[in-house]
DNA sequence: CATCCGTGGGG
DNA sequence: TCCCCAAGGAT
């Protein structure tokens, strides 16, 4: 009889895999006995130790700095990650200089990694830790939860990896790579089926060597056990993958979800001042882009006036300046975010003189293009700027 | 619990 | 071009 959360029955491999002993069930998952979780702890530690990628927070036994790379990877790739993670300790050494760094400077050397709350929730961990930890990391999952920012999967990853403690990490990975090793067929993207894995990995998890059994499930999830592919014939851990085994890796693991994208019609004004700069504003401090720097953005609703005589009536409601705008767009830009897209049309406007009074008041500076490092800009603006760019370019 | 929150790469 | 995906957490 299979298990509920289960396509497959291990008993059927016994002998004629690595697989040597049936273990209990747990929450509806068939596990293997003693014997095989410890030699699938060794097979997999010691392809660790062979294989492991050599990354520089691995380096490391800081839970500063361990902290740092985690947050950094939250739903984000290794290769995006490594050169902002340099730059980010080079700047905030320690979690007391993070802790009194300014908004500013933050998103700054966050620009272009994307999820940008991440790094406001960093700066209020490191406050925490350092009012309420005397400055210093805690050493447990349970005590590391509690800090802004740290979750169910980050908390053990720092727990395990820096601490020793014998906790796992459950993340995409893990739960793809279980998902496939035990032919679980519960929803990896529902909530409830959390304490599945959480309950199967703990149970298999190398009590001696927590951090790394963690970390080989992350590299393994990266090279041969990749998503939306079957599990490689040539992988450390296929003679214990019941899906492997079944020729149905390609089934795990069940994931539903995708949201749909929403389109939003936007027209960016590009006004220039008489001393050549151009007009930009902070966004809001919640939300999306929170606190980023972009030109003013309206949204272009469907029964609208044409696009330029609306920039000039906002601009005048908001800004209480009258600009002079070309007709026609001189680019479009199109950029998508995780859950909508902005198809942006961009105009063109001139001021004969300069309002300086703007700054300050309205959130808003004005900038020469040769000063684009003094602000932090998300990468739909850089791409604006670029459009800009090129318009110019082929203007003179 | 479902939705919000970015970005770059790969098929 | 389009869609999916990646070391999640807050609300």
């Amino acid at each position: 009889m299979t298990a509920i959360n289960q396509d497959f029955s291990l008993k059927g491999w016994l002998g004629k895999s690595a697989i040597e002993d049936i273990g209990p069930n747990i929450e509806g998952v068939e596990v293997w006995g003693p014997k095989t979780v410890q030699a699938f702890r060794k097979q997999l530690l010691a392809w660790y130790d062979q294989e492991k990628r050599d990354l520089p927070w691995r380096k490391e036994k800081d839970p500063y700095a361990i902290w740092v790379s985690e947050i950094m990877l939250q739903q984000t790739q290794v290769n995006t990650v490594i050169p902002y993670y340099h730059k980010f300790m080079r700047q905030f050494p320690h979690v007391q200089a993070l802790s009194q760094a300014s908004d500013d400077d933050l998103l700054k050397v966050w620009q272009g990694l994307g999820y940008y709350s991440r790094v406001k929730n960093m700066r209020q961990a490191a406050q925490q830790v350092m009012e309420e930890y005397g400055g210093k990391f805690p050493k447990t999952q349970a005590e590391l939860k509690k800090l802004k920012g740290i979750g169910p999967y980050t908390s053990g990853a720092i727990a395990s990896i820096a601490f020793n403690e014998a906790v796992p990490a459950i993340d995409g990975n893990a739960m793809r790579v279980f998902s496939r090793l035990f032919a679980i067929n519960a929803d990896i993207s529902k909530a409830r089926n959390q304490r599945i894995f959480k309950a199967v990995i703990a149970y298999v998890l190398d009590p001696k060597r927590p951090g790394d059994f963690n970390q080989a499930l992350m590299d393994l999830g990266s090279s041969y056990e990749l998503p939306k592919q079957p599990s490689d014939p040539e992988s450390p851990i296929r003679n214990f993958n019941l899906s492997y085994l079944t020729n149905t890796s390609q089934n795990y693991p069940v994931k539903q979800s995708k949201i749909k994208t929403k389109t939003i019609s936007l027209n960016a004004l590009l006004v220039r001042n008489e001393r050549g700069q151009f007009l930009i504003q902070k966004r809001p401090s919640k939300g999306l882009l929170a606190n980023l720097w972009t030109v003013p953005l309206f949204e272009q609703t469907t029964q609208d006036k044409p696009s330029y005589e609306n920039l000039v009536e906002e601009t005048q409601e908001i800004y209480h300046f009258h600009p002079i705008v070309m007709k026609t767009p001189i680019g479009h830009v199109k950029h998508v975010f995780s859950h909508r897209i902005w198809e942006i049309d961009l105009y063109f406007a001139e001021l004969s003189w300069t309002k300086t009074e703007l700054a300050e008041v309205e959130k808003t500076d004005w900038l020469y293009l040769h000063d684009l490092d003094q602000h932090a800009f998300p990468t739909v603006q850089m791409k604006i700027w670029k459009a800009l760019h090129d318009y110019l370019k082929n203007d003179e």
